[in-house]
DNA sequence: GGATTTATCGTCACCTTGACAATAACTCGG
DNA sequence: CCGAGTTATTGTCAAGGTGACGATAAATCC
């Protein structure tokens, strides 16, 4: 008699389950002098070794997989908590995507303010911020499938703005109008009107609120600060939050 | 020394990863009798006996995601082949979802015109089409996390009728305006002016394509028929098509 | 043949958007 | 302190998209 705490996936006829490892990844996403930017760490082992690479690991046993890429994220950073919105994008493989065997990766998203990275510390791997642009241009190249999973992050990214209050994500807890629309510009990679966003960002119901605080300071004008409005705020982790409706469409073509 | 085709997972000072069984779900759709229907199996095997689930199964060794939807849809339904647009949705788990242990689950929706479900043959299950509204006002119960999955279909197809034009997924090659519409009416439970709904399928570009016959025998006038246009068709399995842009937004309210 | 049904074309008021003018309110360099 | 420069914010206007709904076309049903 065999020891198996899995006997119960077997039951009369049917084949005993395949095991996977699975992984979970991390596109984390940010802005910051004008660019989006994405953070990779440089691999210390192989495969791969040498070569870049979204932060990630494997689930480890009792962990759920948002745990799992919090608890990643948290490793090769050193940040203690989450920064910004995290939500699951999708899953890749098993096959023919590690060079060790069959891997099953769930890559999340994370669409952050700009937080330090602690590349020192972290035994393994040093992480830091890159220019995406960088990488889609193919001056950076990517270890495993991990280009194309951050062209389908940068795709979903550059939805999400549109009819999610997400844009918000990439700022602090409060923000000016002309920083948000830095990040919109940052991810679509296109110039938009002041004056129009701000019609758009201000006119909708329910995305932002006054602070009734101003800017000092900064060149220019003061502008008023803004956050997000209760409506928009993400409720305790779960749902992604309500839409921008009608949504804010970036330029096509 | 023991044998362990991954080894390769375990340089120095890196725990060994924990394996899961991974599953794949298939969230069905389709419509006909004017409403919104769900493709489900009835389980003959614990645990949740007698319950219904979505089809679906574990992955097995050397396949791919879509491959083991594919596979578990074909077994279950006796389909020889995906019959719509089947795309991932979201991976779900690997804890407190399966009475038997931690199993990952990579779940599917597919969007299909009503294809006949061989429920005999199968010898597992039963499979057939339910109405999906039946599933959300709490008359059918679903084994596992089923119902946050369908939850998270349904939202995601409603959506995805929106911005690209995989509503005629739903229909068959050659189709009316109005069946199309009756699948937007379907899918997002709402009313649809039959005027509005002709003028904006018909004036976007790159959506519909004149067929140049027409329908005969019904009731009323005849109608034309239509196809998706080569530019709106998906491209050999892989990507999700172009934008409906400006989208056809489902009614707030 | 007339009633009914469904498809399709038009009209009109309203809203949103893109382009862009005009001010407002600060910093900066002298 | 002053004008120049910079950024924020408020408007204006025309074009295009949408919702509500009238009118007509072309079949089936009795």
């Amino acid at each position: 008699m065999t020891i198996n705490p899995y006997d119960g996936f077997m039951p009369e006829s049917h084949p005993a389950p395949a095991r996977f490892p699975v992984a979970v990844d991390v596109v984390a996403l940010t802005v910051f002098d004008g660019a989006l930017k994405i953070l990779l760490i440089t691999r210390l082992i192989e495969p791969f070794r040498g070569r870049l690479a979204l932060p990630g690991g494997f689930v480890l046993p009792g962990e759920d997989l948002v745990t799992a890429a919090g608890r990643e994220l948290a490793e090769e950073t050193g940040v203690g908590q989450v920064p910004g919105h995290l939500e699951q994008l999708g899953s890749y493989g098993p096959r023919g995507r590690d060079p060790r065997g069959d891997v099953l990766t769930v890559a999340h998203l994370l669409l952050a303010p700009n937080f330090p990275v602690l590349s020192a510390g972290s035994d393994a791997e040093h992480a830091a911020w890159y220019p995406a642009g960088q990488v889609l241009d193919g001056e950076l190249q990517l270890a495993f499938d991990h280009e194309r999973i951050l062209g389908d992050a940068l795709e979903r990214a550059k939805s999400k703005l549109e009819y999610s209050p997400l844009g918000a994500a990439f700022c602090g807890d409060e923000f000016t109008v002309a920083q948000l629309r830095a990040v919109y510009e940052a991810v679509w990679g296109t110039r938009l009107d002041p004056r129009n966003f701000h019609r758009k960002a201000t006119g909708t119901p329910g995305f932002l609120e006054d602070t009734g605080r101003m800017t000092t300071g900064d060149a220019g004008r003061p502008a008023a600060l803004f956050r997000l409005a209760g409506a928009a705020r993400p409720a305790a982790g779960q749902p992604a939050r309500a839409v921008l409706n009608p949504p804010l469409m970036r330029p096509r073509d």
